[in-house]
DNA sequence: CTGTTAGCGCTTTCAG
DNA sequence: CTGAAAGCGCTAACAG
């Protein structure tokens, strides 16, 4: 069955293509009987325009790319959920890129999206110490770009972040205020900004509570697993163990839970735990896990929501504004039960 | 920066745009010196040819759409990881829809997709008893589509399941030889094949071990949670309480085990608990989750050879071959333990 | 109010 | 081997 177009539109009303154009966008300079008689027939033969010849004739294919690390994460499903719920609202249409974490993989994808097949991207950025470049050239071919949560610095656009540097000093001193003195900080070796600004938080409650940071209480993990349980393993095994994990990654809590099962450490006697997390059941882990909860959903559609509106100005001109929208701190008996 | 394009090339090399295209396409009828020169310029100009201009022209869009309930599931994030990753390797571009299991907003997407937008459909359907025109009419319209997990009955078209029947005989199997002569089944009210099956499997093992299936083993939940807890809670206060509870969704399991909490209820040993679920955490839980883990991953990656093979064909010819890829019961002690 | 026309950028005959 | 030309389906001047 071949789908029906203008022309087939047109013919079988006996008028011509661009009157049936304009009559289906309800253009003013179209009779109403014309506009009935179409819009009828429209229906009647479920006409549906092609997105692509439209979208070439007005070069903007109401269409925007997502490209993100990894979508098995409880935060990215929750993002797209926003994202796609505005999208649909909007009547845009959702490309989705996964990276896995890789830049290069990254740097491919936001070239070929130099090729017009999208408006717009929504990007949460990937770990990895290279270049972003790619980023810079899509700016600069004036497609807009908003990032949410991950983020390069130095990048002039759009984010919607979190208060991960507040959230992360939260955290922190709620551990020290139900009695750690040596808490080991679990983060990734790169220069995004979850890391930096969560690290930073972390630093700046241990200075607060005149606690001196020592070397050994940053652990810095990176996207290989099975070392990252060693290193893990490793530091509850030294002289002086810590007596509390913050991880900035919900992965290596979830990892600290299984070191701590193999060694009979118990949580939280022996170690209370908190981490960055949007794990709907972290409630029914045993203990429960304590979690820096970010607004997933709200940020999905926050940065959707910024990302259309640059898009129906003019120039597609994009603000490098941020918004900040804040994470709540779950505290758990993993946290802070003291016995 | 305005972007290149062929016209753009063709004209700084002083040849023609259907040389350039050629070129580009490497075909035999352009001199490899030339095609040397045209492909020098295009990668140093950085050039991404238009794809909507070639798909209109070529009435093909590589990109296919994934029509799914939700993404903020383990299950169908785990497929979209398979999907995406062959779509990459195949150069295939994704649109994500997702209709909250609204049957409606479903045949919206799928009325959509009759406009040319993409060239196959990957779906896996929402609850609702509402009809399935919508299918048949993008099969009608020579779009083909792949049904994964869950599926409507009677639609001739290629399906990549896994062994629902039979994994729900072995769930509850394991349930009655570890004991259990009371088991709860919930599920969801929906002739959908994910329902219709497990539901089956449930009552074959009953027969098989001689447990007569009273009304009462059967609990039709909804997509209204609070609902379905009371339903649960209700449940496990009757005089004669269920054993064990076997639940076909994984977010009942949780309500089930929230509603334990509440009632002081203790699992494995008041009550044993077993589901249909991919959570990656379901050993950290307390106690740890038995569940049926299906092959989400597999099954996307699955889903899209056989949609990308069909779309190779002429004629898009879509073969009604059902695959299925068994899923794994991981018994816990939630499930197991009899003490 | 309606129709004609000229493309959007690309592919693909068909002539040279 | 190269180029001219037609056209995918739609929109947007511009003429009538």
């Amino acid at each position: 069955m071949e789908p029906i177009n203008l022309k087939g539109l047109a013919a079988q009303l006996g008028i011509s293509i661009s009157s049936v154009s304009k009559a289906l966008r309800d253009s003013h300079e179209i009779s109403p009987e014309t506009k009935d008689r179409v819009r009828a027939l429209a229906r009647e033969l479920n006409y549906q325009p092609n997105p692509y010849a439209s979208s070439l004739r007005k070069q903007k294919s109401k269409t925007i790319a997502v490209v993100i690390p990894e979508v098995a994460n409880h935060f990215f499903s929750l993002a797209i959920n926003g994202i796609e719920s505005i999208a649909q609202e909007r009547d845009y249409h959702v490309l989705i890129y996964l990276t896995h974490e890789d830049t290069a993989k990254e740097a491919a994808i936001c070239k070929h999206l130099l090729s017009g097949r999208v408006d717009g991207v929504l990007m949460s950025a990937s770990m990895g110490a290279s270049s972003h470049d790619h980023i810079q050239e899509l700016l600069l071919h004036n497609i807009p770009i908003v990032f949410f949560d991950r983020n390069w610095p130095g990048i002039e656009t759009a984010k919607i972040m979190t208060n991960d540097r507040e959230s992360a000093f939260g955290a922190t001193e709620h551990l020290i205020q139900n009695g750690c003195k040596n808490i080991l900080f679990l983060s990734l070796t790169s220069s995004l900004n979850i890391n930096t600004d969560r690290l930073e938080g972390f630093k700046e409650a241990l200075i607060k509570y005149n606690q001196p940071l020592r070397r050994s209480q940053l652990i810095m993990c990176d996207l290989d697993d099975e070392m990252n349980q060693k290193r893990i393993r490793r530091a509850l095994m030294r002289n002086n163990r810590p007596d509390a994990i913050f991880s900035s990654i919900e992965k290596m809590a979830l990892t600290t839970y299984e070191v701590c099962r193999e060694l009979g450490i118990r949580i939280p006697a022996d170690l209370k735990i908190i981490c960055f997390s949007n794990m709907s059941s972290a409630h029914l882990m045993h203990p429960p896990l304590s979690t820096v909860r970010q607004p997933a959903f709200e940020m999905g559609k926050q940065a959707a929501s910024v990302l259309f509106r640059s898009l129906e100005k003019k120039g597609r001109y994009i603000s490098n504004e941020e918004i900040v929208v804040p994470s709540t701190l779950i505290a758990r008996e993993s946290s802070s039960l003291s016995k």
